[in-house]
DNA sequence: ATGGTTAATGTAAACGGTTGCATAAACAAT
DNA sequence: ATTGTTTATGCAACCGTTTACATTAACCAT
């Protein structure tokens, strides 16, 4: 491959001037500006990233830290990252940190310090003590999509008046015996937060509140289906499922196809997220829309320009379909 | 950030016995070594891989070029090109290409070729002859998945047998009057493939083959529910649809279930790529499975081995489910 | 004691770009 | 003609690691 000094000695000058004409930074004659640029072309010069980044002490890197790309809200968010990213001329450095893996995140974090990234977009990452000392040592910024992180700049909705007013819109609608599921309640970023907003609610309409309305579950499609084989078999059966991802939405849904439920006739059912999936299930889900792409983009924006806002909250927003 | 100097100089020895102790390169005391392994862990030293990577003149970096994330089987190829170059100390650098985009795809290649990457992944993704020519000047080497691209190494299914079988599970199933949906036929790689091996299963089972039985269109869900509408609403009902993709065949399901007609009395359904959705729909959906997993994990073992086999064929299966 | 090995470490030159400072040439202003 | 200013380019150091080669010390065998 060829190398400025390659160049240079064609051109006859030194490599600075290659450098300059090359980072366009001004004070040359434009005659070998075109020179320069006519030979790098014909030796289809590329730079040497790496030569680049151990002068500049950056990498135009983004590191991008995510449990696992299977995770339904994974795509629309690292689709916006990647553009954003393109449009500001920095590069996605992508790892998994799988989830609860303390030993994996730290090694991402690890990986992320020694290619020197220009920060850290991590997406629905639950950080350890042991790994928030370790970043908050590197001195990295961190945006965290979806979840808070002490100290450190956070994109989030606010998941409490979200299940708030996805309740009320259920209960708006004439369902009355509601049930919450696939949450953690021991989560206190997302679960708790919906579980309060769930039962506020509820207490605000007036209506009773029945701790075995709330079926935990991770986010999963499985979790969807459990609950609902839970609920639904059951004496007192909800009139409404309000599911905390649209994959367990679709477990719910999947449930009431099997056991001939009419959905939203005998069961409403309402999902979180706005993922792919909602719109392709039947029927369509009704749903409490996270703006992904808007995080996406608003992580990468916030790193380029070096913001230390702190938590940043997006507006969330019901999307009607057919489940409801 | 502590540097090798920094190292050295605590330890009283000179940068490169830093350097050999760090890397295992033997030739150094015991005592020394635990002398600088201290230093370094009480310094939190990070190497630079910046400067790493310049002399070693690679990166231990793998790009990753896929048109954009919501592709439906991109997030399992990445999840195991993840979890694989995770094993083999790799990481990996993502870029989005878009649909049809040369100069985009141009530049992931420059991008690529100027971060020294041992080499890249691409998932469906159609290099055109420009881009080609870049890819061959970098002699970067290149595994496609999905996708063959000449001179370079493939991994995919057999698409005609593919096609073909699946066809011909419908017609071992008792349907006789099938579809082909959501192929495009202009589409050298996949689509006339399919067609191909769908139309030659029709021939040798001897039933009649007639071109309007064949809806074209892209992979996606719209795709599906377009074609279903135009083949469900003329006289000749077709009772078997043969999806180009899951998100294509959820369309399928989608117009059914608007329409009622029963899946699979009434139709049967089969996708293809057993991604995520395919569980998830109602009815579940049969379909054929691409090994998308195994495939992620070749490709990056491919690189790391330096291996130089042209095509690689994987297997393919049928998954069984409700919807057939 | 002498020479030969071996082990541990040092020396210095790379890797490819960037950049502050110096220099030279060209030009303008007195 | 002299001085000052601007423009274009060169010089050389530096970024942090790696590594071939040189050096030193220690040990062993004669």
């Amino acid at each position: 491959m060829a190398t400025i000094k390659d160049i240079a000695k064609q051109a006859g000058v030194t490599p600075s001037t290659v450098s300059r004409v090359l980072n366009n930074t001004g004070g040359y004659n434009d005659k070998t500006k075109a020179k320069i640029e006519a030979i790098a072309k014909s030796l289809h010069y590329q730079k040497n990233e790496a030569a680049s980044n151990l002068v500049a002490k950056t990498s135009n890197l983004i590191g991008v830290i995510i449990t696992d790309s299977k995770t339904s809200f994974a795509a629309p968010i690292i689709d916006s990252v990647e553009d954003t990213a393109y449009t500001n001329g920095v590069r996605i450095l992508l790892a998994h940190c799988g989830l609860n893996n303390p030993k994996r995140l730290r090694f991402c974090l690890d990986l992320m310090a020694g290619q020197k990234v220009n920060g850290i977009i991590s997406v629905a990452v639950q950080f350890d003590d042991d790994s928030l000392d370790y970043l908050n040592f590197t001195k990295l910024p961190l945006i965290s999509l979806n979840v808070t992180v002490p100290h450190h700049t956070s994109v989030t909705i606010d998941d409490v008046r979200a299940a708030y007013d996805g309740t009320s819109f259920l209960i708006d609608h004439g369902y009355q015996k509601t049930a919450l599921v696939a949450v953690d309640r021991n989560d206190p970023q997302t679960g708790s937060k919906r579980i309060t907003g769930y039962q506020n609610a509820i207490q605000d309409a007036g209506l009773p509140l029945a701790s075995s309305n709330i079926v935990e579950g991770d986010f999963s499609f499985e979790a969807g289906l459990k609950a609902a084989e839970k609920l639904l078999t059951g004496d007192h059966r909800p009139d409404a499922i309000f599911a905390a991802s649209d994959d367990a939405a679709a477990g719910v849904l999947s449930y009431a196809y099997e056991h001939n439920i009419k959905v939203p006739a005998e069961l409403a059912v309402l999902g979180f997220d706005d993922s792919h999936v909602a719109k392709i299930v039947t029927p369509a889900l009704t749903t409490v829309k996270q703006p992904f792409s808007e995080m996406g983009r608003m992580a990468v924006e916030k790193i380029m320009a070096h913001s230390t806002t702190k938590n940043i909250m997006v507006p969330y927003q019901i999307m009607e379909r057919q489940s409801v």
